[in-house]
DNA sequence: CGAACCTTGACACAACTGTGGTAAGGTTGT
DNA sequence: ACAACCTTACCACAGTTGTGTCAAGGTTCG
């Protein structure tokens, strides 16, 4: 008897019963099914749970993010894609002329705020 | 002069001047500031605009959904920790032991108790 | 067999996302 | 100096996410 029903499955995890079916829904974990169709999780799928559990708390991710990232990794045609438009980043100017360079350390002080408030934004606002 | 305001960049690349401050918001883009505060969109904003429409179109995602690919590229305690969860899936009982998840999950176990409780704790009052 | 579980489906709801406006005020360039 | 831009900040609104509950019906197992 090594593989709980879902309610004995939300018990030992946190998840409510509702939440392992969402969960399985988006695609993060796939539990068997017995004859019947009942979901039956194992030992392996329980504590992926629980570490999802400390996953999302740990680094302010919503299930949904995580889903994306298992997108980003199972789609290989699809990270590339991301991975190429990611990578052409913070381009800066070309022509670097004194003006320029006043602008630029003048738009990073900008930056800075901004991106200080955004996180206090993201932060207080996150799921 | 090769920088556009947001109006001419919002003209060219397809996206309206409120979705270009809202690309910013989520740190998508970062275009640099006049002395004034207005935004200038560079060649590099610009092609970087119109990838973006073309990435998203391309393979369903959201805006959202690439802000998270940014986040897993940056952080990099992040990328490790979805890694790993992604990495674990239980794949038949056979193929992966106990041990294996085991083993993984030792260095987290103190951090998995606490979660436990809390939890536990959550259920029983039934948010 | 029958109690106690499970299944899917639907309605509900707050919070967030993506998008559009409008208002009050500052910047730019001729 | 002034029209035509820009800025932030707020209101609005449909769609999605995360979560609960309930209903009608199938499964498990003592």
């Amino acid at each position: 008897m090594d593989a709980l029903t879902i309610h004995e499955a939300a018990q030992t995890t946190g998840w409510s019963p509702r939440m392992l079916r969402y969960i399985e829904r988006i695609g993060l974990i796939e539990p068997q099914r017995s004859e019947g169709g009942y979901r039956m999780f194992g030992p392996g799928e329980l504590q992926r749970l629980r570490t999802l559990r400390e996953l999302l708390a740990e680094h302010e991710l919503g299930l949904a993010d995580v889903a994306v990232a298992q997108r980003l990794r199972r789609e290989a045609g699809l990270q590339a894609d991301v991975e190429a438009w990611l990578q052409a980043e913070p381009r800066r100017p070309e022509t670097v002329s004194a003006n320029d360079w006043l602008r630029w350390e003048q738009h990073k002080h900008a930056r800075l705020l901004a991106a200080a408030t955004t996180t206090t934004d993201m932060e207080t606002t996150k799921r």
